[in-house]
DNA sequence: TACATAAATGAGAATAATTCTCATTTATTT
DNA sequence: AAATAAATGAGAATTATTCTCATTTATGTA
């Protein structure tokens, strides 16, 4: 595992630091998206704050991880390890859990064409998009 | 325009007080959302920033108003004046000016049923969705 | 219309999230 | 292994938001 991460960081030009590696392991140990409070427990005594920050930052520039807002206003990052990771998330409003989805390639297209019409309505030119989900996770709707 | 504010606090139930109305009339006077520091600026000097924040809570809680984070995690809000508001958002991610937009019933009805298939996939339960589209506007693109 | 009560406000203190500073430590290059 | 460049840790600074509490304003009632 540390192995991976070193790769990663190699991969990427960017050198191999202890702050680094402890950052991606934990997030390679999470598959889905965390929000920076739960990483900040997690590398409690491990990494001071501020770093765990400017890491975050570095990987941001690089390219190597993905930091978005969840619906409440709260950081959540995630790796992109792969760069073809277009994707969308599935939030429990209840408990907080977040999950990546993929939706069918027909709805993207779909969605491709609709976001055309609206780029020739407004005269803008749209690069990205975000779709996101919101509800109760398995547990929590039974709960 | 003053009445129409009042009226609109009298609709839903909560006191008339004049932070509430500036609040809601200089949301009326745009017609499109704009970031609680926007809307700071414009009504420094006559509310206070405890008092924009607390109205801005109230507002929400009467569902009077909408909160909801830009790409770079930034708090915007607008008016929801109509029940049936259900939209999307445009944002330019080079002068931050956000539209709202409404996408084609087809669209929507395809979403749903795409929604339909995640719901039973992770046996999660979702009452809503948000869709962003990010790009540049009009002018930023030449500029 | 005036009074009593309840609710809202303003100012600034408190808190939380994030960035910055700078002296020290750790990587990288040679 | 030494010299240089980059990254780190600790805490200060900054920003966004909430909270506190004394004062003001709105509402319901006589």
């Amino acid at each position: 595992m540390k192995r991976k991460s070193r790769d990663i960081l190699t991969e990427h030009n960017i050198s191999i630091t202890n702050p680094r590696i402890l950052v991606i392991e934990e997030l390679l140990s999470h598959s889905q998206p965390i929000t920076i409070e739960v990483l900040q427990k997690k590398l409690e005594g491990k990494v001071a704050v501020s770093t765990l920050y400017r890491v975050i930052n570095d990987l941001k520039k690089i390219n190597l991880l993905n930091e978005f807002p969840s619906p409440e206003n709260v950081s959540v990052v995630e790796l992109n390890l792969h760069d073809d990771s277009h994707h969308h998330h599935l939030f429990c409003t209840s408990c907080g859990e977040i999950i990546d989805i993929d939706l069918g390639k027909n709805f993207e297209d779909n969605m491709s064409s609709e976001i055309n019409k609206i780029q020739k309505t407004f005269d803008f030119e749209i690069h990205d998009h975000t779709l996101e989900l919101l509800g109760l996770c398995s547990s929590c709707k039974k709960g």
